[in-house]
RNA sequence: GGGCAGUUAGCGAAGCGGUCAAACGCGGCAGACUGUAAAUCUGUUGACUCAUGUCUUCGGAGGUUCGAAUCCUUCACUGCCCA
C-alpha cells in the first residue's frame, strides 16, 4: 500500500486534500478516476501524455478510469488560460473529435468497459429548474474570482454568462460519475475544486484532487497547446518527433526527463548533475531524452534508429534517408523554380519562394539558387531540392 | 435607457485626406554563428508578376472626394461610467 501510494504521489504537482489519497486507497475498493476532456483537440500530445501515463498507474492497480468526455460542455469551452471566448463546435466537430480522441487515448490506457462517457449523457437531461438549483449552490463573486476571467476584466475583454456555467457543469460531472479520484493539468485546479465543493453540497464523499504539471511546449515559453503549434503529437513520425524534442531549449531538458520521458529518478538525477556540472554536452543529455520519448510512442529501439539517423543528418551534414520522389506531369515544364517550389507544396506562396530563394536558402543538388525566375525542364536525372535547413524532395522524371 | 471610448496585418500598437501594403515591438521564416539549444548579428514577413506594375487588405455596408485606414451616414460588436 505504501509502495503504491508512493508510486502514485509521484511526479503530482498537488494532491488536494493532502491525504486524501490515502484515505481513498484504503477504502479497499476500485477507485473511479476521472479524466475531463474537451473534443476540441483531436491530436493528442506529449502534455497529455503527463496525465494518461497517470491514469495508467492507477488501472494498473486494478481502479476503474473514466474518461468523461466534454460534448456538452464543448458549447462553452474551457475558459481555463483563455484571453478570449471559445468558438462553439459542431456535432460533427465533437464527434469526430471523440473518435479520433479514443483512438489516441488507448495507446497509453488500458481499454475497459465503461470508460468513455459522454457528458450529454446527464447534462442534457438536465432541466432549467435543475440548473437553477445547481448555480445556487455557487457564487459569482467565487467563480469570477478565476485567474482567467480576471485577466479578461482588467484587458476589458468580454466575459460571457455562459462560460460561468462551465465550472458547475464540469462539477456535476464529477457528481454524475460519483468520482473518487479527478487528475489534470494545475491548470484545472479550479475546476476541480469547485467539484469537490459540489459533491459535499450534494452529500457526496469529495473527489481527491491530482494535478499534474504542465509540460511547456517546444518553444519552451508556454505551455504546449495545438492552437500555438509547439506540440509534439503521440502520433508524430519518430523521425519527426526526434527533431521536435531535439530542438527544445536546454532550460527544458530535465523537465522533459521527467515528463516526457518519464525517466527513474536515478537517471533524471543523473542527468541533472550532468546538465548543471555542464562536463557533458546538454546536446548529448537532449540526444537521451529524445531517444527515451521516442521509444515509448513507437517502440524500443525506434529512438536509437532515429539518434543515428539525426546524428547523420546535421552533425555529419549527410544527407536524411527518407527522402520523398516526386514527379511532375509533363505539361507542366517548363517551370519556373518558384513555381516549382510551390506547386511541390514546400512552399505556401510563390512570393514566399521567391523571398527563400533570395536569402539563399533553397539548393538544387547541394547547389545555391539564386534565380527563382530561372526556367526548368524535366530532371533527366533526380534533382535533390532542399529548402531551408530540413526540407527535402527529390524530383524525378514522371514515368 | 443615457453618456463616453473603442474595433488596424498572427498578437500588441502607431497612423487620423495623397509620400500607406500601412511606423514600431513581439512572434514567424531564412542566412551567419552553433549543439535543429540559448544569446547575438543580418535579411525578410498580403497575393500575383521576369519586370514596370496590378489586385485584395485597416469591423460590415453605403457615401463625399481626382484620391479615404484617415471625412460623413448607417449597421454590427466590445469596454467604461450613469440609471
Amino acid at each position: 500500500m505504501t509502495r503504491e501510494l508512493e508510486l502514485l504521489k509521484y511526479g503530482c504537482a498537488e494532491i488536494i486534500p493532502e491525504d486524501g489519497l490515502e484515505q481513498k486507497l484504503k477504502l479497499g475498493r476500485p477507485l473511479i478516476i476521472k479524466l475531463g476532456a474537451d473534443p476540441t483537440a483531436p491530436h493528442l500530445h506529449l502534455g497529455h501524455a503527463v496525465v494518461l501515463k497517470k491514469l495508467r498507474q492507477f488501472q494498473d492497480m486494478g481502479h476503474k478510469v473514466i474518461f468523461v468526455i466534454g460534448d456538452y460542455t464543448a458549447m462553452i469551452g474551457d475558459p481555463s488560460g483563455r484571453k478570449e471566448t471559445r468558438k462553439p463546435l459542431s456535432e460533427e466537430q465533437i464527434k469526430d473529435s471523440a473518435r479520433t480522441y479514443i483512438d489516441q487515448v488507448i495507446r497509453v490506457l488500458e481499454p475497459q468497459s465503461g470508460m468513455v462517457r459522454f457528458n450529454s449523457e446527464w447534462l442534457s437531461k438536465l432541466e432549467g429548474r435543475d440548473i437553477v438549483k445547481l448555480l445556487a449552490k455557487f457564487t459569482v463573486a467565487r467563480v469570477l474570482e478565476r485567474d482567467d476571467f480576471t485577466k479578461r476584466m482588467k484587458a476589458e475583454a468580454p466575459i460571457y454568462l455562459h462560460e460561468l456555467l462551465y465550472v458547475v457543469f464540469q462539477a456535476f460531472d464529477s457528481v454524475a460519475i460519483k468520482a473518487d479520484v479527478e487528475i489534470g493539468g494545475t491548470d484545472q485546479k479550479f475546476n476541480f475544486l469547485a467539484a469537490r465543493e459540489l459533491q459535499k453540497e450534494m452529500g457526496m464523499e469529495p473527489q481527491v484532487m491530482m494535478t499534474m504539471p504542465i509540460l511547456p511546449g517546444t518553444d519552451g515559453v508556454i505551455k504546449m497547446s495545438k492552437s500555438i503549434g509547439n506540440t509534439v503529437d503521440l502520433l508524430d513520425e519518430p523521425t519527426n518527433m526526434f527533431g521536435k524534442l531535439m530542438s527544445i531549449p536546454d532550460s527544458l531538458i530535465i523537465n522533459y526527463f521527467q515528463y516526457a520521458a518519464f525517466a527513474d529518478p536515478s537517471i533524471i538525477q543523473q542527468a541533472t548533475k550532468d546538465f548543471e556540472g555542464g562536463v557533458v554536452n546538454p546536446r548529448d543529455i537532449k540526444l537521451m531524452m529524445a531517444e527515451k520519448v521516442v521509444d515509448i510512442w513507437h517502440g524500443e529501439g525506434a529512438g536509437k534508429s532515429c539518434r543515428e539517423e539525426f546524428l547523420r543528418v546535421f552533425s555529419e551534414h549527410s544527407l536524411p534517408s527518407d527522402i520523398p520522389d516526386v514527379a511532375l506531369e509533363r505539361d507542366d515544364y517548363p517551370i519556373q523554380i518558384a513555381k516549382l517550389l510551390t506547386k511541390l507544396e514546400l512552399v505556401p506562396s510563390t512570393s514566399e519562394a521567391r523571398r527563400l530563394v533570395q536569402s539563399n536558402a533553397v539548393k538544387f543538388d547541394e547547389e545555391l539558387v539564386d534565380d527563382p525566375t530561372k526556367e526548368i525542364h524535366e530532371p533527366k536525372k533526380p534533382v535533390l531540392i532542399k529548402v531551408g535547413k530540413r526540407r527535402y524532395v527529390r524530383l524525378v522524371r514522371r514515368d
